[in-house]
DNA sequence: TCAGTGATTAGG
DNA sequence: CTAATCACTGAG
């Protein structure tokens, strides 16, 4: 952390690190489940956002993942290893915001449904002005969001995906949506 | 139930 | 270049 943005507001806490993230994207979203998104706002103060809604989204051979069509522009940085952040534009208007999971060229991400009162992924992004600028953001060193463990451990619920009736029978059943 | 909205992608 | 698609939301 720079000096420059440390200040009395700056929550305590523990910063998840790059092994947090490393781990498998089924392992990663549950364990994401009460963990604190903290974000700095417009006035710069930090704000603390409990995860409680994600999905994951599992590798190549995921027929709902974006990898599933292999390697793009769009999809490069979820063949990085775990850590950063899959932010990408859909139906013109709705940024979603991924945390990439796994390690190096195996494509993996968490997609964000719900943090603190918020509840649907547009909506997250669109609160706190996550945009396209956010792609490829280091959640390990990053200074305007990252994710902390403040040893909330909540019961974890799951359900299907949403949104991904185009992936077949045996991907759209996958119970990979976790909430609280 | 359905329109809005534009980047991304596959294909010619 | 064209056209289809889309991990959504809000209005009616």
């Amino acid at each position: 952390m720079r000096t420059k943005f440390r200040t009395s507001r700056m929550p305590s806490g523990t910063r998840l690190s790059r092994e947090f993230y490393q781990r498998d994207v089924l392992a990663v979203a549950q364990d994401l489940i009460g963990k604190s998104m903290i974000i700095r706002l417009p006035d710069m103060s930090y704000g603390n956002f409990p995860v409680n809604e994600v999905e994951a989204y599992r590798g190549s051979e995921d027929k709902a993942c974006h990898a599933f069509r292999g390697r793009t522009r769009r999809t490069e940085i979820m063949y990085h290893e775990g850590g950063m952040l899959y932010v990408y534009l859909i139906y013109g208007m709705y940024w979603m915001l991924n945390v990439v999971t796994g390690k190096k060229d195996n494509p993996q991400a968490v997609l964000l449904r719900g943090v603190g009162n918020h509840h649907g992924p547009g909506k997250i992004t669109r609160s706190f002005g996550i945009d396209s600028s956010f792609y490829g953001e280091d959640l390990t060193t990053s200074e305007r969001i990252w994710f902390e463990d403040k040893g909330f451990k909540p019961e974890i619920k799951t359900g299907l995906r949403i949104g991904i009736d185009y992936a077949g029978e045996y991907w759209k059943t996958r119970p990979w949506r976790y909430f609280i």
